[in-house]
Formats: structure tokens, sequence, C-alpha cells
RNA sequence: GGGGCUAUGUGCUAACCUGGUAUGCUUCCGCGUUCGGGACGCGGCGGUCUGGGUUCAAAUCCCGGUAGCCCCA
């Protein structure tokens, strides 16, 4: 395909979607699109690690219906302020009108509460800890891009109870774990969580936690968030236990959702290159196609059979593989699965059937750069060789990340790196809503950047320090960037 | 949320200004020759987003809808 990702993003996004066959846009819904096979296995993959991850930490799965009752749905004041504009409604059923309607869940929290409030008696009922792996509705800006910002997802939303608050808070800092265990170390994509301001948290939450990474044209995009909901939502749908003493107690409560299709979007946006797609060996539906090459009739039969003994022996060691016997040219088929990010491409001709060897070619090695490799250590040196890959995708993608950042002391200094594409540390003023919303507004009009919040767990600036913005007495480093 | 641009077969595109038989490439199907970095020959299938208006006549002009892309908030 050829499109350089760091010039012209926007095309080399659209035509690898196209072309790599990863989503259909022609569905006749806005913000709505048709996720095709070779995405869709991915994705399945990375909810498989996900889930594994969550249960390994002690979730456990569940499915709670689509649709919520408007009553439900408005529990909680400013949870329904925050959604509502979102929401997309069922008003009829079968050419009837409901006596209430029901909102496609936006989120779960008014679905799931409900019935945390049955099934939490007592001390003996806590932890409760479970997600769902399902897809939302949210009517979102008329600004929708595929994988980004659709106006359905496919994510995973965990929701946690606890019977204290620092139990709660421990859980908020197990979901930021979490994150860095997949998406970071096996997804390949860098972040940085922050806190956000008091007037950009989930709606209902004490305090909202998010992971914002990079993308190519230099605007950050929001992944997983965790949120402290504190006992808002308890109170609200009477999730209460009983303690030592006798007394009713509201749960503390956490959840935390990172949307699946939008991560994908974010793994091959940060790891694709110039020739298409390049997927980290564990995330590739194939990890490994070998391509015939033919030749002369008569060699063709001995070939073909050569390479169903390889693709045997690379099934046998569990590996994902196929032969593409399909009738275009090898050229035509080299350029097909690297458009593809198959990780491993074998070829097998002649020279090859006659030695029992196979030749290598690595996704993401300089051109030309082949090795041949005997039969009997093939599966072998494939998962070498993918962990070597995935390994090198994390450790580009992170110094991509580390090299684009940058601290501002001056609106000019801001100014000059958010350009560049960079994500911006800054002296700020406060992020409690009062004093610290108008900062932001002026950042946003003057500059077109956005107020992201506080690292986690980054100590605040020494006196002194003034906010960029309003040059009053800065009491964080506040990070700003262009987002999606 | 505001604005701009656009919609012709699977995809890309010509014709649109100046109304009159819709162009070429690609994909796809068939046959044959090919195969170590995007092969080729011959034959075939397939199209004017949608609703209305103007007109003898609309891909073309006008109005609405839907969808897409881009810019701004």
């Amino acid at each position: 395909m050829d499109i350089d990702k760091s010039r012209n993003f926007s095309d080399w996004f659209n035509t690898v979607i196209s072309d790599a066959a990863l989503a259909d846009l022609r569905y006749n819904v806005k913000g709505f699109v048709v996720f095709r096979p070779w995405s869709v296995k991915s994705m399945k993959l990375m909810y498989a690690a996900y889930e594994d991850e969550l249960e390994a930490r002690g979730h456990s799965p569940s499915l709670f219906p689509a649709l919520i009752p408007e009553s439900n749905f408005k529990i909680e004041g400013e949870h329904v302020e925050g959604f509502t504009p979102q929401v997309f409604w069922v008003e009829q059923a079968g050419g009837n009108k409901l006596e209430e309607r029901l909102a496609m869940r936006p989120t779960s929290e008014t679905a799931m509460y409900q019935m945390y409030a049955l099934w939490i008696q007592g001390l003996a009922d806590l932890p409760l800890k479970i997600y769902q792996s399902c897809q939302v509705w949210r009517h979102e800006t008329k600004a929708t891009k595929p994988f980004f910002r659709s106006r359905e997802f496919y994510w995973i939303e965990a929701h946690d109870c606890f019977s204290t608050e620092k139990e709660a808070r421990a859980q908020v800092k197990e979901d930021m774990e979490m994150t860095e265990a997949v998406v970071h170390q096996q997804f390949g994509i860098p972040f940085l969580f922050c806190q956000r301001p008091e007037w950009d948290k989930f709606p209902g939450a004490v305090h909202t936690y998010a992971a914002d990474t990079l993308m190519p044209d230099g605007r950050v995009l929001q992944l997983p968030s965790t949120h402290l909901l504190g006992t808002n939502f308890a109170k609200a749908f009477n999730v209460n236990y009983q303690d030592e003493k006798g007394n009713r107690s509201p749960v503390w409560q956490t959840c935390y959702g990172p949307c699946i299709s939008r991560i994908y979007g974010a793994m091959f946006s940060v790891h694709g290159d110039s020739k298409g797609l390049v997927l980290p060996f564990d995330f590739a539906p194939l990890q490994a196609v070998i391509v015939p090459i033919l030749g002369k009739e008569k060699d063709g039969l001995a070939i073909m059979k050569y390479a169903e003994e390889v693709l045997e022996h690379l099934h046998k060691a569990g590996l994902r593989a196929r032969i593409d016997s399909t009738p275009s040219t090898p050229g035509f088929k080299y350029n097909h699965w690297e458009l593809h990010g198959v990780p491993i491409r074998i070829e097998i001709g002649g020279r090859e059937a006659e030695q029992k060897s196979l030749t290598l070619v690595v996704r993401d090695a300089p051109p030309k750069t082949k090795a041949t490799i005997p039969l009997a250590s093939a599966a072998e040196t494939i998962r070498k060789e993918g962990r070597l890959l995935s390994a090198r995708l994390v450790s580009k993608a992170d110094a991509y990340f580390n090299s684009h950042q940058a601290h501002a002391k001056t609106m000019d200094e801001l100014k000059a790196a958010l350009e560049r594409g960079f994500i911006v540390r800054a002296p700020y003023c406060s992020m409690e809503k009062e004093e610290g919303k108008a900062c932001a507004d002026e950042i946003k009009a003057k500059l077109v950047g956005d107020v992201r919040g506080i690292k986690y767990g980054e100590a605040a600036p020494a006196h002194g320090e003034k906010c960029v913005q309003c040059g009053k007495a800065a009491k964080h480093f506040a990070y700003v960037a262009r987002q999606y």
C-alpha cells in the first residue's frame, strides 16, 4: 500500500482498514461498522487475553441484558445527566409503543447494580468482582471514526464491590496493573495513566483514571479507564451489606472498561508500517503463512506435498499457520500477507523440498532479509522469532511514545509542543472544577489542547511553579495533548 | 454542535459546467499459459445512493433525505 502513516495517518488508517479487510464501512447506519474476519480473529484473541487476566485476578464472567428500563437508568443523578444525551432508546415493540422505554446500554452500571443489591447481603458476599464482554451503544459526536469512536463498540466492563474504601482503591490500582500487563506488555501499546480532572470524570464517579496512548498523528486516544465510584451508586441502588456490628452499609464500588475494538485500532495504528499491518505474534490471526513456489508442473506436486508436511509440523506445535495455495504469483502473496501483518512468511520451493528446509521471512525485517532453517527445528525457531518480533514492537512503540513527551512552562512552549504532536507536561493551577476548568477551556480554545489530568503517582510541583495558563500557583503538573 | 466537499458495477474513474445510446482500469467468473517480490492472453457478469421537482428527455439542473471524508468547536 505504501503510505507513510506519520505523514498522512488518516489516509493510512482508512486504506489499511479497507485493503486488509478489517472492517467494511459501507454499512448504512452512521457510526456503525461491520467488523470483518481478519480484525475479529485478532479481537477474539485479545478478548481471551484480557478475560484470562481478569479471571486470574478474581473476576467472574456474567452476561447482563442489553436493554435497561428508563426508570433504572435514571436512578443515579450524575450518571443520567452524563449519559442521557448519548442513549439510543427502544420505544416500540412489534408496532406497539412500550409502556416504559428501554435504553440500549451505553454502559451497564444501572443494569447490574440493582441485581447486586439482591445478591449482596453480608460480608460473606464480598468482595464481588464480575465482568462481562459485550457491546454497548452510544450516540457519539458526529465525528465518528471506525475502531476509535463508533456508536456501537465492543468492550469488557468489570464492576466490583468491596466493604472498604481501601479495598476499592486497591482495585483501582490493580486495574491499572492489569492494563500494564495486557495493553502494554501483550498488545505493545504504551500509555500514560492520568487521573482525570474533576470536570472530566465518568458521570457518577469519585475519581476517574484513564490510560492515554498516542497515535501517529500526534493525537491521544483514551484506552481503558478505571473509576472509583465510592458509594454513590451503592446508595442509589441500595447495594448494602451488614457489617460485624450489625449495621447496614453501602458497598464501595469500582468499574473498569477496556474497549477491545478501540484497543485493536490503537494496536494496529501503533505497530503498522508503510506495507500495512504489523501484529504482535500472539494476536495475529495467522502466525505463519506458507507460500509455495511451484515452478514447473512436475515439481509442483512434490513441493505441495512437502508444504503439507511443514504445515503439519507447525500445527502439531500449536501454531496458527496455513498454506496459501491460491493461483496468484508468489510476489502477490508476499505483499498480500505483509499487508495483513502475518508475522512469519515461509517460502517453499524446489530447493527447500529437496533439503527438507524452509526459507523464513520475518514481517518487520529489512527488505530481502531471509533465513534458511531446517524443518526439524522450524516450529521452535518460528516461536522464537515471533517472541522477538513482539518484543521489538513493544520497544519501538515505547521509543516513539517516550520521544513524544515534552515539558512546557509557557503557553508558547505548550503551543509549539502540541503542534509537533507531543504529550506535554505543564504546571497547572487546579484540577477542581471551580478553580481549574477555566484554564482548560482557554487552552482548548487557544491551542486546541486538552487537559488530560495528572499522571498517576506523580509528585506535585515545587513551590513557586506557576500555572502555564493563568499564572496562579500550580498545584499539579497537568498533561496536555490533542485528543481524539 | 457549526461549516466545507462528495456519492456512477467490488474498488477507482470518464461523461456533469453546456440535459439526449454511461468511458476506461480493477475485482469477480470461465479457459489457457505462468509462478524465488504486486504475471499475461482471450471471453464473460455487473452500475448512475434515495425521495420529490423541472423537462419531450435527468448521471447531468433544483429541493429534501441518507451515508462518507475533511476542517472548526
